[in-house]
DNA sequence: TCGAATGATTGGGA
DNA sequence: TCCCAATCATTCGA
């Protein structure tokens, strides 16, 4: 290499006024004729091959005196324009997409999950309708349903760091890219457009990993949600009280034993379960009664001979009961808690 | 271990 | 949407 001639004249002081190290020929004024100009091209041509065999000073200087070149800017302006109407213009219309479904579909979970977005006390719908069917009672479910807010707590927890340390790579990884183009701006022609599209790439690219992560996180609370609502599938049975006061409530009211929604509700509080299963109780319990009226008399005998001496006190004490299993309907009282004049038919 | 009891689920009807 | 009826799945006690 070093035996090539060099053609280039910078460091010897051979350049058109005022810029030194660029030879006349980049002036524009060109040869009249046409070998003339063959030879300029001949001659640029041989110094881009050579430039790397130039030492570091040498193309300091050659890139200080391109960039002071005073048709660089416009030259620069011409050479943008041209990519921005080929190469941008062509994958300009290619990047306006619509918001991807899946995405979408998985930002939504998250949320609904509660893995993303702001945290909530207990999180997830899951967790919620599990809360609800335990309804508190026994410290089994509670137990269970604190394991599953944990798991999800750490589920979270992992999705937001992975999410931060993608966010962070990103944005190192933009500037840096950023930064570089930015520099070689002033040696090949980048518009910011070019830039900002460049930049649009590299947040495409974290975004796929991004979904990535959200669809495993996604799987991970599908798992986790599977497994606990499995194991709220093994049933127990209402505590003791509770099955008291549904009983009670039943045959208080056995000319009509179908309770509105709000006693219902306040069944449900009192025995610390979901108005769905109440509504379940007492399904079971109109069907099973009707089908074997006998077997429950001896119960139904129980349950009013209570409710009368129930009423007795509470009516020597002059005290109002408030319970939904107040006496009413087996004693003849009608009940406010009466949705609609039926019988077990 | 087995049968009864019991809570939950499902399909159909009003 | 609520209820009934049948059925399933689990628990509980003998």
């Amino acid at each position: 290499m070093d035996e090539q001639p060099r053609l280039m004249h910078s460091h010897t002081g051979v350049g058109m006024a005022g810029h030194p190290g660029l030879p006349q020929h980049l002036e524009g004024t060109g040869g009249a004729d046409g070998d003339g100009r063959k030879q300029d091209i001949g001659d640029i041509l041989q110094q881009i091959m050579t430039i790397t065999d130039q030492s570091l000073d040498e193309a300091q200087a050659r890139k200080h005196a391109l960039n002071c070149h005073r048709m660089k800017p416009a030259l620069f302006n011409v050479l943008c324009e041209i990519k921005e109407k080929t190469v941008l213009s062509i994958r300009g219309a290619q990047e306006e997409e619509p918001p991807d479904p899946q995405l979408m579909r998985l930002d939504n979970m998250l949320l609904a999950e509660g893995v993303s977005g702001p945290e909530k006390g207990g999180g997830s719908a899951a967790a919620a309708a599990a809360a609800a069917a335990s309804g508190g009672v026994g410290a089994d479910n509670s137990a269970e349903h604190s394991d599953y807010r944990a798991k999800l707590t750490q589920i979270r927890q992992i999705y937001h760091t992975e999410l931060e340390k993608y966010e962070q790579a990103c944005n190192e990884f933009t500037t840096h890219v950023m930064n570089l183009l930015r520099e070689q701006s002033r040696t090949r022609p980048i518009s910011p457009k070019e830039i900002e599209r460049m930049v649009s790439i590299i947040h495409r690219k974290f975004s796929s990993i991004q979904m990535q992560l959200k669809q495993s996180t996604c799987e991970a609370v599908m798992i986790l949600r599977s497994r606990f609502l499995d194991a709220r599938r093994k049933r127990r049975n209402f505590n003791k009280q509770a099955t008291e006061i549904l009983n009670e409530y039943f045959y208080s009211h056995l000319s009509n034993p179908y309770p509105s929604e709000e006693a219902k509700e306040e069944l449900a509080k009192k025995c610390a379960i979901t108005v769905a299963q109440v509504s379940n109780w007492f399904g079971n319990k109109r069907i099973r009664y009707k089908k074997n009226i006998g077997k429950f008399q001896e119960e139904a005998n129980m349950y009013a001979a209570r409710t009368a001496v129930n009423a007795a006190n509470a009516s020597s004490h002059g005290s109002q009961a408030n319970s939904p299993s107040t006496p009413n309907s087996a004693g003849g009282y009608p009940s406010p808690c009466y949705q609609s004049d039926r019988r077990i038919q």
